[in-house]
RNA sequence: GUCUGACUGAUGGCCA
């Protein structure tokens, strides 16, 4: 037996469960030890290799050689739930707790894990009453799951009210305020995030760059640049270390709130900072930003230095100085600009080209435009309903309702948001 | 002598 562990176990650690499967199921029968057995399952479930795990299993039940226990089916089971085949976990969750064991904190957590990320909120739930039923208690991690479950499901005021709930029971860790601060702040309530991080830092747990970037973040799409400002300085002075996603976040909110000054500022300091460099995105949300104000001179002139630092335009550079000319009615240039990123071996996408019909149908060149949907149909560059929506609303535009309809009935291929 | 769970950041397109 012994020799047989010096075999196994470094073969599954190096990979080659296959080859400690064919040791231990055809070795003699007095090695045919549990253990061994689910060393290999639990090394192919790391594996990701569920249908090898679930088939050495299955060989176990069928040949006898020895019967399935606790570890058996927590491997399986936290296994399954990690390449999300959530149903076939369940019903080995079933099989488990029929066979008289009973599945811990871990496994339940990973099961709810998996039903939060198939948005299986109630499930998820219900779970997390069973466990109490069971007199397992659920712990940090437990509630952190749910609380992120309820976060990316949208239901932000529950993950609040699980949060006080846990409290009651336990400590929340830097992943709770994390998935939190998160959740409030796509739910535009970064205020109620800003309190939170506060609390995260009173409590003792360490926000890393990505949490200050998130609020930033939060309070940019509620247009509140001056909090994100706020935030920015105090994460400085706390000794983060912004790098190029901080500043572009800013920037891009600055961008958007029509104060290119101040943005300009910022990405001056942040060269000068010598922390860290502006990339395409950042260049991409100036630019954006001036093409918004119709400033297509300085739009043009970003565009041109962009290799001062290194940077390389991109698709969506192209398409957001493109939008910017068909705007202003400005057709041409952005047919010119159309053939410089081909020239680059860029390919235009399809918001590049619903950009350029949407252009085209301002100008009332509905067959144009239309002409670019069987271009693009041609190029297998799928339109969206974005797209469609663009044609739509050229044609109404254009008081014709009547090829809006016909177009909407016979063209769209997808469904109408 | 075998198993174990969680999170967070940026840019472009339609209408409103």
């Amino acid at each position: 037996v012994t020799s047989y562990y010096l075999l196994v176990r470094p073969l599954c650690k190096a990979k080659m469960i296959e080859d400690a499967e064919v040791l231990i199921t055809e070795s003699r029968k007095k090695f045919r030890e549990l253990p061994l057995h689910n060393l290999v399952v639990s090394s192919y479930c790391k594996g990701k290799k569920l249908d090898a795990a679930v088939a050495v299993y299955e060989k176990m039940v069928a040949t006898n050689s020895c019967s399935a226990d606790f570890v058996t089916y927590t491997s399986l089971i936290q296994g399954l739930c990690k390449v999300k085949r959530l149903e076939q976990a369940l019903i080995f969750l079933g099989k488990m707790v029929s066979k008289g064991f009973h599945p811990d904190v871990y496994t339940y957590t990973a099961v709810i894990h998996a039903l939060c990320v198939e948005n299986r909120l109630h499930e998820a739930r219900k779970f997390l009453e069973e466990m109490a039923n069971r007199n397992l208690t659920p712990n940090v991690v437990t509630y952190t799951v749910l609380i992120d479950g309820l976060c990316k499901g949208g239901r932000v005021d529950e993950a609040v009210a699980l949060l006080s709930k846990m409290r009651k029971k336990c400590v929340p860790t830097a992943v709770t305020y994390n998935s939190l601060i998160s959740g409030l702040c796509k739910a535009e309530r970064a205020s109620e995030a800003y309190d939170l991080l506060e609390e995260m830092v009173y409590s003792g747990c360490i926000p890393d760059i990505f949490t200050y970037t998130t609020l930033i973040t939060g309070f940019c799409k509620s247009k509140k640049s001056d909090d994100a400002l706020r935030v920015f300085e105090q994460l400085v002075a706390r000794g983060f270390r912004p790098d190029v996603v901080t500043y572009s976040c800013l920037i891009d909110g600055l961008c958007k709130e029509g104060r290119l000054k101040e943005a300009i500022d910022l990405f001056g300091r942040m060269i000068k900072s010598g922390s860290c460099m502006p990339n395409t995105v950042t260049y991409n949300s100036l630019i954006s930003g001036f093409c918004r104000m119709g400033k297509m001179d300085e739009a043009m002139n970003l565009l041109e230095r962009m290799a001062e630092t290194g940077s390389s335009p991109d698709v969506v550079t192209y398409t957001t100085l493109m939008n910017g000319f068909c705007k202003l009615a400005r057709l041409d240039d952005a047919y010119d600009l159309l053939n410089q990123m081909t020239r680059k071996g860029l390919t235009p996408d399809v918001v590049t080209f619903t950009s350029l019909m949407d252009g085209l149908c301002r100008e009332n060149r509905l067959s144009d435009a239309v002409h670019i949907l069987g271009e693009m149909r041609r190029k297998s560059c799928t339109p969206t309903v974005y797209t469609y929506n663009t044609i739509l609303d050229g044609y109404c535009r254009a008081n014709q309702l009547e090829e809006a309809r016909k177009f909407m009935l016979e063209e769209m291929d997808c469904p109408p948001n």
